[in-house]
DNA sequence: AAGCGTTATATCAATAATAATATAGCGTCT
DNA sequence: AGACGCTATATTATTATTGATATAACGCTT
């Protein structure tokens, strides 16, 4: 008879937040930005973002963050179409191969993001 | 040549709160309440366990859910043991076949989860 | 001891998410 | 033209998660 598995439901989250000393629970959360029901922007997402700001490619700044190129790309991919205008702008070819940048919006929505964020976690603090 | 699949990210989440009416974008979030990393207390779980509260049982708190009888069971098993005494007593056999009933602790952590995230959702609409 | 409905558990199928790999295409530069 | 490095895309494999199904065990009742 071999014993069922029962799986830990394990932690992949972000947001800590307050704690409780003596009973050892933690609460946390997460805030994110939906359009239509769909996620556009989160924690992940927004620090992508800022890497491709800084490092002017989706490959390095997916390598930066230990994340395929692949999903990095999808991300891009689903922003940019869930956005009203891009929030990355991309060329292949060129004297470095290519590029990718932030645009305006890019900047102004991952901006709005951590924004809110911030003021959610401070309020946060509130309540543990 | 095959267009490539973009998956869409769709939601799966829970807690609406405000909505910025120009834009379409929605300020969206989760609270959970963490144990050694692992998940003690979500929405769900709350939801699961105030069924067994009133059905007294898993089976017909699994049903009024729309939840497998295996993954009700799983989520109570995992809870049992992760807090410091079971949140959920139960038994097989018997007039009624078995029962599920909430403890105290049960009914402690579940208000304490409640009562948290209500503070939360409050909170919340400050910010949008 | 047979029946009941629930808890408890195993097993297998189906689906989804992720990773790994390969390759095509592009545009500037030499 | 060829090289470079990045974007863009397809394909396959792997792993994780979930669902479906079946059945054992249990203990009260009749």
């Amino acid at each position: 008879m071999t014993k069922t598995k029962i799986p830990d439901f394990g932690v992949k989250h972000v947001s800590r937040s307050g704690v409780q000393p003596e009973s050892g629970i933690v609460v946390r959360s997460k805030v994110w930005l939906e359009k239509d029901g769909k996620l556009l922007m989160g924690w992940g997402r927004a620090t992508l973002l800022e890497r491709i700001d800084q490092l002017g490619s989706i490959s390095a700044a997916a390598k930066s963050m230990n994340l395929t190129y692949r999903n990095a790309w999808l991300w891009v991919e689903a922003m940019n179409r869930l956005a009203r205008v891009p929030l990355v702008e991309k060329s292949s070819g060129g004297a470095l191969g290519g590029y990718a940048r932030l645009t305006e919006e890019g900047r102004k929505v991952v901006a709005e993001y951590k924004e809110k964020r911030a003021r959610f976690q401070k309020l946060l603090k509130q309540i543990t």
